[in-house]
DNA sequence: TCTAAAACGATCGTATTCGAACATGAGGCA
DNA sequence: TGCCTCATGTTCGAATACGATCGTTTTAGA
């Protein structure tokens, strides 16, 4: 990549420490040299390559060889103990610090203890503007080897704040978020769950539970959203349930504000309406939250839950509170601050010739009462393989 | 990864340690190394080879044959009394032994010598019943801990094999494969190139040396091509090349065994006929292997290459040995047998609380002089983002 | 079992590299 | 200014890497 300095052997002499540093950058380029070669390319005797060489290996930063030095290799038998890594600072920038996130702060943290890192924690509006004044923030105050951020993807400034993350000279991880594939973000790493798979194996749960009509209520306020109602209308599709029929309802497009307690109310009552109307007799909501809210609504009206009604929140932060208690679809929130610090540390660790990792996570299905036990078709090993 | 060619005896000379670090790379590779292949490959001297194979023995780390070298056996009776018993044996069955696979399988073979576990490989044929019997006899002889797998996905049994896989006692991560999300392979866990990410950058780097019509030649044979196929449209879709007067042709549909070259030459002409048609100036071929064959085609027919027909190679085998070299996507081999091994020494480590994790790599374009320097337009910053 | 071919390694020779000892020179400090 | 320290250069004998030769050992095939 770096396009070979024309050698200068007239520039003024650099002092040792740069020299060094010269000499590991030809070594991660070339991942090995010669001290012929950088003596005549330094414009220094080899005497002073060899001795710096010494040094680089006595700090396990290379292996000597005859003639010069390689990157250091486990088949060095001078190899000294290892440790003494020069620990890092990585900047961690969340959307929010009491919602989904603290579990995420933690399991980073966690690990960073593990890997010997330093980790510093902002907290931002679900915002471009916001998420990049904090990023800047962070580069211009502390010292930050790497950077884990959770940046809004949403309107119009998202794809310019990828791009703008995508450039940062330091290695950044996205933690709950993808880069779009027609951004060409060829650097950024990421950590996610993978809420189309929790939402599709809620479906299947359902399903096996016996319901033919599964619905779903999101809020697309969120950025998980999408995700969700993606992984709703892919297990739809698997299972062979029409989509026409299906109730698919949006709290968020209900003005939040305008309506208070009195217009959640109302949807309800609505999305009720629907659902009686096509016959669904399960649905799937996101944010547990909101979750716990309908199961009240739905017990208010006289309903019995999971006899009439089965559900099954998405994300599970309160869901066991309700009564009766919700199943929920819980991502491994903590899970996701773990690999992305281990995908940080390996980056910071491994340089430029590792390939950009992209990983998702699995969240799992944690069953309560819910949406067990009130079956309305035996589901006598209808779909072994569901689940 | 490491950054020297396959092989390339004109190359400059390696340090002994360089040296012995290919021995080891292709004795994980394929389990064995003759000293004669190697000194050749090398270009040194069939003593050197032995010295280093002396070595390496002394240390443990390979035990000497007549004529060669093989992986550390407990037959040999030389082994100085090895410590630390391998905790988990891993079993790694793949379709191919010659082709692409060994360096995965030697990137395994490293990290399972760092997390001190063993792996037994198993070639299979590119057939699900195969791989499945080839799983099964692993299962059977061996005691298996886990399992590594690149699974044929296509034809009638490949979803029943996807299945059967999912249900196995032990974990399972899939190598280079991914289940598809209709069915619900709750457990399996993959590493795989993300290739459309590969493609796309092709395309991408093409479009910014000046190309405005990007073609893709293809072989439908490999499980590969359909992810280059997407990675394609996709890029072609965002640099807003309409699909419809690209060029896509596939060589598979060319029925291989019944022309054989003179099938293949006239297919290229073909191709060229309906480059020249659209206005074509550049392709993606996918298999370096034909990309060399239709570099040396385009050479035989008067086109030069880049200037009137720029190509970029997918996979990078020996992309480098064409005259001129050709241009490549590389994908991370030896990290996917990494990666598949530390997700496999996590899950045996942590069990089933650990979430189930789904890693993409992104390949590197390597860029030689089959793509560059001959822009059709001045590509004056037009698209600075797009790489 | 025997035999020819191949592989092996002890020994030596050569080209190259290494590093100890000493020399030089550029700053820092009293 | 003089002295000290540190970084660097020069010289030269010692050490190392590698290849060639050739007699010995191992292997494969009849």
């Amino acid at each position: 990549m770096s396009p070979e300095q024309p050698s200068e052997p007239t520039g003024k002499s650099l002092f040792s420490l740069q020299r060094r540093e010269r000499l590991m950058e030809e070594l991660r380029a070339h991942g090995a040299i010669t001290v012929r070669d950088i003596a005549a390319k330094l414009g220094v005797s080899e005497l002073t390559i060899r001795r710096d060489v010494n040094i680089l290996a006595d700090e396990g930063l290379a292996s000597r060889v005859h003639g010069g030095a390689t990157l250091p290799s486990p088949l060095d038998r001078s190899a000294a103990g290892r440790a003494a890594q020069h620990s890092y600072s990585i900047g961690m920038v969340v959307p929010s610090l009491d919602y989904y996130w603290p579990q995420v702060i933690s399991g980073a943290r966690a690990e960073a203890e593990e890997q010997n890192l330093r980790i510093l924690v902002r907290g931002s509006a679900y915002d471009a503007a916001d998420n990049r004044r904090q990023v800047q923030a962070l580069l211009d105050t502390q010292n930050i080897d790497g950077l884990i951020v959770a940046p809004d993807m949403g309107g119009d400034h998202g794809p310019e704040l990828i791009r703008w993350l995508n450039a940062l000279p330091i290695p950044v991880v996205l933690a709950e978020r993808r880069a779009p594939a027609e951004i060409p973000a060829h650097r950024l790493e990421w950590v996610a769950t993978d809420h189309a798979f929790g939402a599709g194996m809620a479906v299947r749960h359902l399903w096996q539970e016996g319901h033919r009509r599964i619905g779903c209520l999101t809020d697309s306020s969120s950025p998980t959203s999408p995700h969700v109602v993606r992984g709703w209308h892919q297990a739809l599709a698997a299972l062979k349930i029409p989509l026409e029929g299906s109730v698919h309802e949006d709290s968020a497009q209900q003005g939040p504000a305008s309506h208070g307690n009195g217009g959640r109310a109302s949807h309800f009552d609505h999305v009720l309406e629907l659902c009686t109307k096509t016959g669904t007799t399960a649905m799937l909501v996101h944010s547990d939250t909101q979750a716990v809210a309908f199961v009240q609504h739905c017990v208010d009206r006289g309903l019995s839950v999971p006899g009439d009604m089965a559900i099954v929140g998405y994300d599970d932060e309160v869901a066991y509170l309700a009564e009766p208690a919700i199943s929920a679809v819980r991502p491994p929130k903590q899970y996701v601050g773990k690999v992305a610090v281990q995908l940080m540390a390996a980056r910071l660790a491994e340089g430029r010739m590792r390939p950009v990792h992209r990983i998702e996570l699995n969240p799992d299905l944690i069953l309560r009462e819910s949406s067990i036990g009130a079956p309305r078709i035996p589901a006598a090993g209808v779909l072994q393989d569901s689940l």
